[in-house]
DNA sequence: TGCCAGGCCCTCTTTAGGGCCTT
């Protein structure tokens, strides 16, 4: 069944380091799936890379060796994932690292990139918060009074967490600019709009597609 | 041998450097 035009899917990955470049892999993808604004269904799965993982990434994410070794393999599970972001637009927090690993893993299965466009929780968050401490993602959740039980990096509840940032802040650009909706390609040009110009690409969104 | 990410963004910038953010 195909997705909604809306559909979309804000996704995380725990792993082994920071870049697939130098050997690198996905240990764990956690995904929700957006509709209209509702959670409609979610995607997690532990993979197991082939290797045994570092002591600074068992303890920064809790995910062990010997939780991963009954795990099925990323290949398995990233096939499985291709089919679930099908369609979909995408949204992460600092999308650079995710994209990175999720082309890299789906180029090992020889399976194509299936989703739309890839969006950036930070790079949004940089623009429409500017004056937030800090823009990790922890913080940002702080800062905006979203509730949320200790379960940092770990997949899902990060891709939960940057779900519920993502539509607090598409609530406020609501607010802000009295707009009833906020379409993805719209978010997508305030995401590349230099610092302070955001004002000025909305304007111009509303004379061109709202106003006629 | 030793080192090794990469994109964004700011500033003491643009012939560059360093902090932020992701694991």
């Amino acid at each position: 069944m195909l997705p909604q035009a809306d559909s979309l899917i804000i996704l995380d990955f725990e792993t082994t380091g920071l870049s697939p470049n130098l050997g690198d892999r996905a240990i764990e993808i956690g995904a929700v799936k957006i509709e209209s604004g509702q959670v409609v269904d979610t995607f997690q799965e532990l993979m197991d890379p082939g290797f045994l993982i570092s002591s600074f990434i068992q303890g920064y994410t809790g995910i062990t060796n010997s939780m991963l070794k009954g795990s099925r393999s990323c290949s398995t599970v990233m096939y499985e994932f291709a089919d679930f972001i099908r369609g979909s637009n995408l949204v992460a927090h600092n999308a650079s690292f995710d994209k990175r690993f999720l082309e890299h893993e789906l180029e090992l299965v020889s399976s194509p990139h299936t989703g739309g466009e890839f969006a950036c929780s930070l790079l949004l968050a940089r623009r429409i918060y500017p004056n937030a401490p800090s823009h990790k993602l922890g913080e940002l959740i702080t800062y905006k009074n979203i509730p949320a039980k200790d379960g940092f990096h770990r997949a899902l509840f990060d891709a939960e967490m940057t779900a519920k940032l993502w539509l607090k802040m598409i609530e406020d650009i609501k607010i802000e600019y009295q707009l009833a909706e906020v379409p993805f390609k719209l978010i997508m040009r305030i995401c590349k709009a230099p610092k302070g110009s955001i004002g000025k690409v909305i304007e111009k969104w509303i004379r061109v597609h709202v106003n006629g």
